[in-house]
RNA sequence: GCGCAUGUGGCGUAAUUGGUAGCCGCGUUAGACUUAGGAUCUAAUGUCUUCGGACGUAGGGGUUCGAGUCCCCUCUUGCGCACCA
């Protein structure tokens, strides 16, 4: 029989489907292991060949973890609001909802035909009412909750109302948006605006006026994460800082447990410090400079470098400080006011672009609380209002910005560290022995950077002039859209006061046009009866896209539950996700905010782990093969590649899909497009045209996609499977090089044949031979190792290797055949399948076959060759039995043939002896 | 600039973690078969060679009997962050 992947493959998915193979439930007597892929965003363009990669790798691994004894959770699901379907919306007037479910559905007969083992009974779809109403629940118990940071854990609200009731701020330590000193007189005093107005300051969901990413070309503010270089990373488009109202997450009250969690979770240590950079924990000092003349004022400024406060020669504000304000002189108003307007009238990304040294001299001197001396307080973007208190000291000397100010105004600059060259850039180093650093109340001279910053640490907190803080970088996410196609955010507002809407789900209403309002307000605008039934109005914003992708995995654990996003059983039995596999381009995003999301879930006693993800691994990225033909200037000839230097050319594009192993389809070619109908080629001896060829970027415009239908439709699944893992290490970007898939199909031929023989099954009880046996066993070794290593493309090879040898030893034997379709299963599932019930005539599935055990003992080398080298270079081999003792090895080795010649006259200083490898023997 | 990776034949890659570098596949070459095909099979394939061997894992240095692997310096190419004080 012919291996017939079409025949093969509908009949194994068949047979899955009928069996309902895949579908998971809570078993107690075995253990539970969690595979997860990043579910996708069903674009229109529909999937490429890279999309797959990670799906198939965690394939692999659920499959094999099944076979292992585990009861395996492997879900998917969709991504389902984005920006693409409402763009398409807005144009073409047709429902997001009819877009998203149409790709949805190609989607799934795409990933249908790949065989992947999911439980599609457990799919969820972020924008169905059934899932969201637990986005909605969770972002109203953030609404609802406080960080108390003294028990380093969310609250309700409703304890810290009490606290405020009873002792006002006084003991309380709780992340805030500002620092609020209240009474509990003050407390009792407000009005139910007033207190609502506070208690914004204490929510983990909360509205504050924000500086927030406007992007005007989408009509919406985007988080940090969605910005990359100024422009929107979704469409590219310019972004602008505006101020807005906005509900933001309270994200950076958790920035040191997210930092602390990555030390107990197996990520990439790449991953993880892209995450400690995004969060960017920096330890420093808050310290305080008075005013020269104004005893009531003083600037707060944060450094990280304490020990530079003798080298302090000025103060800079950022340009939306209060301090502004306060410091300017009337001399310099005029100057101050057109600095300020320059700044706002540049864009984030003109500052980019332009780094330019600017600023403006406030007039005011600020008195350094060290030596008693006036420094002048300056103005200049180069310092940011977000971060720290927008306020800093200035060290030219050691602090390259600072350096370039100083250099620009003509500020002075005094070295503090011995040998330091500061006349051409500032040494930022932070070693080497103090100088210049006494005053009257700290000396440092002498001592170390180190010990200075200690020495300067402890004096700030002693004397009073500041405090020991720490900073992050990790701002608050910003939590609004104003846009359509997402969750409605549960809020509404009762004579003013935002008030959680605990009626959930609450849909998301029709509109007639998925655009802005004439008053421009968000799309949701538009809605008629948009409001409570006693008639309040509801938010208008609705949730980012990371919204209902930071909790699906919890779903997935118990996707029709009514009563909660998950039940206590289901999540102490599945607890966390034990393998996540996806791209990297989520660590800034997705990975934090799921892990901050997760975090409060489990203050909340909502879940049981503190971390979504125990191991996450990320795939390559699959980039395109492109393909290129040659036109000769002015005219319709097309030359090959290694002919091209002759001519003077002009490369073009051509479809990667008429083109197989470089070698130009020529006819299809011609019919490709029009212009091309009378081409004519110059190619070599062979008359075959060769492209050539680059790596890009997949897309539609460079010809390069490959789609996996086509690929599947050509060789079968299970090539497709073996090959993408065949293409390299997982983790590493590579591009899609068709050039190759013919050896992978080519041995999964070889391996079906194996069992076969023209018509007839092949396969007999004979007892297999030990060198069957020796190879079978060297196989499940390698293979389960290499899953367990995620080495998915060694396995490959191994594959290759076994059943060549199986075919040159003539195996017929059942007790080797059988392991072998066992251990292909996770990797070629539906020839895996075919074989064990067609061939083997199992009853049962493939899949809940057992992995085998391998022996050791028919893996043991009755003799070995070990190579003989003398000073290190490898001379002859000899030949001896496996377990010969160490004197017969150095024995054989001095008395082969050959060896005299080496030995000739030379002295034996040394002979180490590796078992089974090596023996070296120094001479001299 | 800071941080994290990476560098091995014509190409994708491998190397039991310090033990004969180049497994497996592609490509190439030669041969077989043949209803002539982009099918299948068999063999060869790092470079140089005076056929003894020599040289080879980005480059230079070091440790070691022995280094692709460990240490130091330089370079390459990716990626992340980036006026974060």
């Amino acid at each position: 029989m012919e291996y017939n992947h079409k025949e093969i493959e509908e009949s194994a998915r068949r047979f899955w489907r009928d069996a309902d193979i895949y579908k998971v439930a809570i078993d107690a007597s075995r253990p539970k292991y969690y595979v997860l892929d990043m579910f996708p965003y069903p674009s229109g363009a529909g999937l490429h060949v890279g999309h797959p990669l990670g799906y198939i790798a965690s394939d692999i691994y659920a499959r094999y973890k099944r076979q292992k004894g585990f009861n395996v959770l492997h879900p998917m699901g969709f991504d389902a609001y984005g920006l693409p379907a409402e763009q398409y919306a807005i144009q073409t007037g047709q429902h997001p909802e009819i877009t998203t479910r149409q790709n949805i559905e190609r989607y799934c007969k795409q990933l249908e035909k790949i065989g992947f083992s999911f439980d599609w009974s457990r799919s969820i779809r972020t924008c169905d009412p059934e899932f969201y109403r637990w986005t909605q629940w969770a972002f109203l118990k953030m609404f609802n909750s406080w960080y108390d940071r003294n028990a380093n854990s969310a609250r309700p609200i409703a304890e810290l109302e009490e606290h405020l009731a009873q002792y006002g701020t006084e003991g309380l330590d709780a992340a805030c948006t500002k620092e609020m000193v209240l009474s509990a007189e003050d407390w009792a005093n407000m009005d139910a605006k007033g207190k609502s107005d506070a208690l914004m300051n204490w929510r983990l969901a909360y509205l504050a006026n924000a500086v927030v990413n406007w992007c005007p070309k989408l009509g919406t503010v985007l988080a940090n994460d969605e910005v990359s270089e100024g422009l929107s990373v979704r469409g590219g488009y310019p972004v602008e800082q505006k101020k807005m109202w906005q509900w933001c997450l309270r994200v950076s009250a958790y920035a040191q447990r997210l930092l602390d969690g990555l030390d107990r979770i197996d990520w990439s240590e790449s991953l993880k410090e892209t995450q400690r950079n995004w969060i960017g924990r920096s330890e420093g000092a808050e310290m305080r400079f008075e005013i020269q003349g104004n005893p009531e004022l003083a600037l707060e400024i944060f450094t990280t470098r304490p020990d530079t406060i003798f080298g302090v020669t000025f103060m800079v504000l950022a340009p939306e400080s209060k301090y502004v304000a306060m410091v300017t002189t009337p001399d310099k108003q005029t100057e101050v006011d057109q600095y300020l307007d320059y700044v706002r009238h540049r864009t984030e990304r003109e500052r980019m672009i332009d780094r330019r040294v600017t600023g403006v001299f406030s007039g005011s001197y600020a008195i350094n609380p060290l030596t008693g001396k006036p420094v002048p307080v300056w103005i200049s973007d180069y310092v940011l209002s977000g971060y720290g208190t927008g306020a800093i000291m200035a060290v030219p000397a050691h602090d390259s910005r600072d350096y370039a100010f100083a250099r620009h105004f003509n500020l002075p600059v005094i070295p503090l560290i011995e040998g330091a060259d500061v006349s051409e850039a500032s040494y930022d180093a932070k070693e080497g022995t103090m100088i210049n650093s006494e005053g009257t109340a700290l000396n440092l001279n002498g001592l170390s950077v180190k010990e200075a910053m200690n020495a300067a640490k402890r004096y700030v907190e002693q004397s009073g002039i500041g405090k020991v803080k720490t900073n992050y970088r990790l701002r608050d996410a910003i939590f609004s859209r104003q846009r359509y196609w997402g969750e409605p955010i549960p809020i509404c507002y009762v004579d003013g006061i935002p008030t959680a809407y605990g009626n959930l789900p609450l849909e998301l209403p029709e509109i007639d046009k998925y655009l802005p309002t004439e008053t421009g307000e968000p799309p949701l605008g538009r809605a008629k009866e948009w409001h409570t039934p006693e008639g309040y109005p509801l938010e208008l914003n609705t949730m980012p896209g990371f919204a209902g992708s930071s909790a699906y995995y919890l779903r997935y654990m118990d996707p029709h539950n009514e009563k909660a996003l998950v039940s206590r059983e289901a999540d102490e039995y599945w607890r966390q996700v034990d393998l996540y596999i996806g791209g990297s381009e989520h660590a800034t995003g997705h990975l934090i905010y799921s892990r901050f999301w997760n975090k409060f879930l489990y203050d909340c006693g909502e879940v049981c782990e503190d971390e979504p993800f125990r191991k996450l691994i990320n795939q390559g990225m699959i980039q395109g093969r492109s393909n290129f033909v040659y036109r000769v200037k002015d005219t319709n000839t097309f030359v090959s590649a290694e002919l091209k230097k002759d001519y003077d050319t002009t490369p073009i594009h051509v479809d990667v899909n008429i083109v197989s192993n470089d070698v130009l389809d020529q006819e299809a070619f011609r019919g490709w497009r029009p212009e091309f109908a009378d081409a004519q080629f110059i190619t070599g001896d062979d008359g075959r045209y060769v492209c050539g060829w680059a790596v890009e970027k997949m897309s539609k415009s460079m010809f390069n996609v490959v789609n996996p239908d086509d690929v599947v439709e050509r060789y079968g699944a299970d090539t497709l499977r073996m090959y993408e893992m065949f293409l390299g290490p997982l983790e590493q970007s590579k591009p899609w090089d068709t050039n190759g898939i013919d050896g992978v199909y080519r041995f999964i031929r070889k391996m079906w044949s194996l069992y076969h023989k023209g018509d007839t099954v092949v396969v007999d009880d004979t007892e297999p031979s030990a060198e069957n046996l020796k190879s079978i066993h060297k196989l499940i070794k390698k293979v389960s190792a290499d899953i367990e290593n995620f080495s998915f493309n060694t396995s490959v090879a191994a594959f290759m290797i076994c059943v060549n040898e199986l075919a040159s030893q003539g195996c017929r034997s059942r007790a080797v055949l059988e392991p072998l379709a066992i251990v292909a299963a996770p990797f070629a599932p539906h020839v895996a399948e075919a074989l064990w019930r067609q061939v083997l005539g199992h009853e049962d599935s493939v899949c809940d076959a057992p992995w085998p055990e391998y022996d050791e003992k028919w893996l043991i080398e009755s003799t070995v060759t070990m190579a003989v080298s003398f000073n290190g270079k490898a001379r002859y081999n000899i030949t001896l039995a496996a377990d010969a003792p160490r004197e017969q090895i150095e024995k054989a080795a001095l008395e082969a043939e050959g060896a005299a010649k080496w030995l000739d006259g030379k002295t034996i200083r040394k002979i180490i002896v590796v078992p089974g490898k090596i023996v070296n023997i120094v001479i001299g």
